[in-house]
DNA sequence: GTCCAGGGCCTAC
DNA sequence: GTAGGCCATGGA
């Protein structure tokens, strides 16, 4: 059976879907992306819920926030300040190229359309591959910090590669299957976050008998 | 008190 | 082109 689909499968045995991404609407989900670089999500929900709570989850409203304003909503989710300006950079750009609506600009082919936001500062691939899956739902596989640990803890990748070449590895060996890609990449941290942090954890892992770290480290 | 979290930008070499 | 510093809060 192929290594990757074995994986998965042993982690939807174990975790089950985990309906990614919790959001209300794809720009939300932007916002959230932005949000939660490197940041615990616990954070990110309570600047999301000030966000909710001052009707400024939309384009137009986070464009006509003051800076200072903006900042303080989203204090609890660390570095404010940067933020605060990605978030008005990526809600201006909405308002002037696409009416403001995130959905308008997320209707093109997958590869021009990443490079668009790539090219917004405070976007980079990670962001951007989370925006582009779980907001655009196109098939954008998502790598992150715990993918790469994992997979090296397995033995399938070094721990040098760059975000590019595991992103390849992923896209090289399954199909183009958004539901697929969607809940791999939740269950990889889902997975993480409690197996696979830097301290080693292995009790109970679901994937114990094809971990090499394990065998490693009996 | 220390470590870490669903990264990305900037600068120096 | 890449290693290192920086950004900031809150929970374990």
């Amino acid at each position: 059976m192929d290594q990757l689909r074995e994986i998965y499968q042993r982690l939807f045995d174990r975790y089950g879907p985990r309906h990614w991404w919790p959001a209300e609407t794809p720009f939300e989900m932007a916002v959230g992306a932005i949000l939660t670089q490197n940041t615990n999500w616990k954070n990110v929900e309570k600047a999301i819920a000030n966000l909710r709570a001052a009707g400024a989850l939309s384009p137009a409203a986070i464009c006509q926030l003051e800076r200072a304003e903006l900042e303080r909503l989203i204090n609890p989710s660390g570095f404010f300040r940067q933020k605060a300006e990605r978030l008005q950079l990526l809600s201006c750009y909405l308002r002037d190229h696409y009416q403001g609506r995130l959905v308008s600009m997320l209707r093109q082919p997958l590869e021009p359309l990443r490079e668009e936001l790539l090219a917004l500062k405070g976007v980079g691939p990670e962001t951007a591959d989370s925006i582009l899956l779980y907001a655009g739902e196109l098939p954008s596989f998502v790598v992150d910090a715990y993918t790469g640990r994992l997979f090296s803890r397995l033995g399938l990748l070094s721990g040098d590669e760059k975000y590019a070449q595991i992103r390849n590895y992923f896209s090289d060996r399954l199909p183009p299957d958004v539901a697929l890609f969607n809940e791999y990449h939740a269950l990889i941290v889902c997975h993480c976050k409690e197996h696979c942090r830097k301290r080693p954890l292995c009790a109970g892992c679901p994937l114990g008998e094809i971990c090499r770290y394990r065998q490693q480290n009996p």
